[in-house]
RNA sequence: AUUCCCAUCGUCUAGAGGCCUAGGACGACACCCUCUCAAGGUGUAGACACGGGUUCGACUCCCGUUGGGAAUGCCA
């Protein structure tokens, strides 16, 4: 029984999106549940398309999503020696060949094929090597696959997957440029660097069998694959730009929690009982890739809000006000005066779905009240409000500032509820008003706590003239 | 066109032939709680795509149909 060795492998061609999240979730926990090892390696062959930004952007999402990679990162642009090594044995001993076929001449045979009902494939034209070509003139290098057979293989998500040879063709494995193409390399790179377990999304199910002979013509062994199925968004439809937020970070900026998405992402297509909640340990402990859906799935960042919130009212309020202090900032609110941000939290978590609405709601905390809501005001402030007001001022001075705790502001306020005779909703909304300018905030006592002594019984004042000006 | 893959409430899933009168969660709706908004609690509606087999018995196994998706690149 050989160690568990997983990777995950983006090429850099733009930010990391959640499915490639899942994808590199599902490997991770696979490494992590088998106490195995984790790769992370940049598949650049495409010098075109890869760029260094993109490349920065995946290693940034994998780091705050805190999948965290024991080897690598590993660039195949750096191992460009070692694919022509072997490329160029298997050119000597016939296990691949020159191909001097010209774009045009593919692009015809394509045609005919497709015309003649027939699944476009190379048709091994320069497999004989019989034509009157030098290895001087341009030319591209292709594996030459079996003909007879099938082949087979067991995914631990699909179960058993079998092809005929005659299906596949001749792939090339060198560009006319001589950069090593991708399916090559992949091989070429788990081979060296021991992958037991590839789990990589579903479009390469259909790679696989010619990456298996690949394997086979290395004399290398052939390791467990997993094919994951691809996310949907929300209406169903291939996940794209106009779905909104796609990329990792893009999640982050929109207030999520790593805990958050990483939880979200693991039951997208999983499922353990009734269970939804999983610590990154439960994960590790519980996860199993042979139980990972095989169907596509729609991604709900309704349920995602549900779930952020879930992470927001349970993690310690201090590790919450840390992802805080990020979009209070990034909001251009003061927090260094008022309320510490763990206390924040502890009053926002149940009334917040994501951290950027934690920061938007939180205003009145730190800056003074200078409107107020007209909606709030008509329905609440009336003709005795003044008197409300005033007596509620003065009960609260009363209060000392050592004792200014919500408990005490509870019970001061329903003594005088009790006095006046009017329930406490005659109270706190007229209160609250004054205290944050709007119709909806925290309990009236834990806001008025967190407000502060000083500032609330300015507010009130402040209100009592503004709002009541008789 | 061909090959491969997929198919349980609107969505995510549980289901490894009898435990299923198909369970949970999000969302929806109703009620309770209540100083607002939430949170929380309780409840309601809501699914095995279709057709054939196999079996004493199919959500579960097999075949087909339909509907999705992917691949067929000198992209990855």
């Amino acid at each position: 029984m050989t160690a568990v060795k997983t990777r995950f492998a983006p090429s850099p061609t733009g930010f990391l999106h959640v499915g490639g999240a899942r994808t590199a979730l599902y490997s991770w926990l696979y490494a992590r549940h088998h106490h195995g090892t984790f790769v992370l390696r940049i598949e650049d062959t495409d010098l075109e398309r890869s760029t260094q930004p993109a490349i920065d952007a995946i290693i940034e999402s994998m780091q705050w999503l805190g999948l965290t990679w024991d080897e690598g990162p590993y660039y195949q642009t750096k191992r460009f020696d070692r694919y022509n090594e072997l490329i160029d044995q298997m050119l000597a001993d016939g296990r691949a060949y020159r191909c001097y076929c010209t774009p045009e001449r593919l692009e015809k045979l394509r045609q005919e094929q497709m015309a003649r009902g027939e699944k476009p494939r190379y048709d091994g034209h320069c497999r004989c090597g019989c034509g009157d070509h030098s290895p001087d003139e341009p030319h591209c290098v292709r594996f030459r696959n079996p003909d007879e057979g099938t082949v087979h293989f067991h995914d631990h998500i699909r179960g058993d997957v079998e092809i005929a040879n005659s299906e596949l063709d001749d792939l090339v494995i060198r560009r006319t440029d001589g950069s090593p193409t991708y399916n090559f390399c992949v091989v070429v790179d788990d081979m060296d660097m021991g992958i037991t377990h590839v789990i990589r999304g579903e479009d390469h199910v259909n790679n696989t069998p010619r990456q298996i002979n690949i394997y086979k013509a290395l004399g290398a062994s052939v390791p467990e694959f997993a094919h994951v199925s691809m996310i949907l968004g929300d209406d169903g439809a291939k996940l794209s730009k106009r779905h909104g937020a796609v990329s990792v970070m893009q999640y982050r900026d929109d207030g999520f929690l790593p805990e958050a998405l990483l939880n979200y992402l693991v039951r997208l297509g999983w499922g353990s009982g009734d269970r939804e909640i999983f610590s990154l340990e439960d994960m590790i402990s519980l996860f199993d890739i042979s139980h990972v859906s095989k169907s596509a799935s729609a991604f709900d960042t309704g349920k995602l809000r549900w779930m952020n919130r879930q992470y927001i009212m349970s993690l310690p309020p201090e590790k919450v006000a840390a992802h805080l202090e990020w979009h209070m900032r990034d909001q251009g609110i003061d927090f260094s005066r008022g309320p510490a941000l763990p206390d924040l939290v502890r009053a926002l978590a149940e009334r917040s779905e994501t951290l950027k609405d934690m920061a938007a709601q939180s205003r009145y905390f730190y800056e003074d009240v200078t409107e107020y809501d007209p909606a709030a005001v008509k329905k609440w402030i009336k003709a005795g409000t003044g008197e409300v007001l005033d007596r509620a001022a003065a009960t609260l001075a009363q209060v000392a500032p050592e004792d200014w705790k919500a408990p005490a502001l509870h019970h001061a306020l329903e003594a005088l509820a009790g006095e006046m005779g009017i329930g406490m909703g005659k109270v706190g909304m007229p209160l609250r008003i004054a205290v944050t300018g709007r119709g909806v905030s925290p309990g009236i006592d834990v806001t008025m706590e967190l407000v502060g002594r000083e500032r609330t019984l300015e507010r009130i004042a402040r209100a009592r003239k503004e709002l009541l000006p008789l």
